[in-house]
DNA sequence: GGTATTATTTAGCACTGCTAAACAAACATG
DNA sequence: CATGTTTGTTTAGCAGTGCTAAATAATACC
């Protein structure tokens, strides 16, 4: 039973990359157009929001770490830390050890809002979600699988 | 004849879509912040790239339907056309049949440098979607075609 | 013809991001 | 131990994106 299993080289992309890497970076901005409006009724913006998290989760921390960490330069992730600051969500204190460097920690409000903030936020994408048939929400989870590992790699440019 | 149909009801997701609206998100944020670097290589910033393209591909608009297309103002859309029009990419000329509209068309000079722009900022990310095996870019395309259209939905807020 | 609607611009604001340069503390070394 | 370098952060100033409110201009409607 002779199989013509050259017509369909498993080997040869269905498509060229090109197009795919074009669609995900479309995808991507309107995703977060479309979510960003939802930043303001927590009063935390995207980057806030981000940096909160991971002050929250990431224990103290120190600016200029926190700042490598959201791909940041430092001035910015002062400017970032300091509306933080404002709004009593962050504390800073100077490390005894390295009087140079602030460590960041999150207030307890900056705890709660982190989290309502980020539930708020993404609410609208989960509202959608649920809708989904079954196989075609395990088909999102596994593309975010691949695509989570392909940006990982994106980390150290070519 | 009684069925168990309650063991394993089908219309339960396997997961808190939840976490995976977390994902999606936060997988949005990090290729953005990845790509982002590269928008400066072609002189045009994302928001700039994203108009032109679809002043390019979408012939003469508005610029009222090209806001809308974007998912922005109108007077944030006239500030990004104005820096497009300062570069000669694109040009405006007044509708003879309704004068309060502007008409927007790309310059040859306009398209071609999408064209290279584009395909900039996109590279590195193609470059390591051709890195992998067929079945998980395959994946890929399936999760991206999923989300157009969970995307497309959020057009329209709950 | 007068009023309402529609399209765009102007003005002014907040946020994010950058670089360059200042500053302060810690480290290294001769 | 004094000097010079490195490291962490801040200040200053800029460009870009986004918003709303209000001005302006042209069209549509009654």
């Amino acid at each position: 039973m002779p199989r013509r299993a050259r017509l369909q080289d498993p080997s040869a992309p269905s498509a060229p990359p090109d197009a795919l890497a074009d669609r995900l970076h479309s995808l991507a901005i309107h995703l977060l157009r479309r979510l960003r409006t939802q930043d303001l009724a927590s009063g935390l913006t995207g980057p806030r929001l981000s940096a909160l998290s991971v002050i929250v989760f990431g224990g103290p921390v120190t600016l200029g770490d926190l700042a490598a960490a959201e791909q940041v330069r430092p001035p910015t992730m002062t400017h970032i830390v300091r509306a933080l600051e404002r709004q009593r969500l962050v504390r800073r204190d100077s490390d005894p050890a390295d009087r140079r460097v602030v460590r960041l920690h999150a207030t307890p409000r900056g705890r709660t809002l982190l989290v309502e903030g980020r539930r708020r936020r993404v609410r609208r994408l989960a509202q959608r979600l649920v809708e989904l048939p079954p196989q075609e929400l395990r088909a999102l989870e596994v593309g975010a699988e691949v695509l989570a590992r392909v940006v990982q790699r994106l980390t150290f440019p070519a």
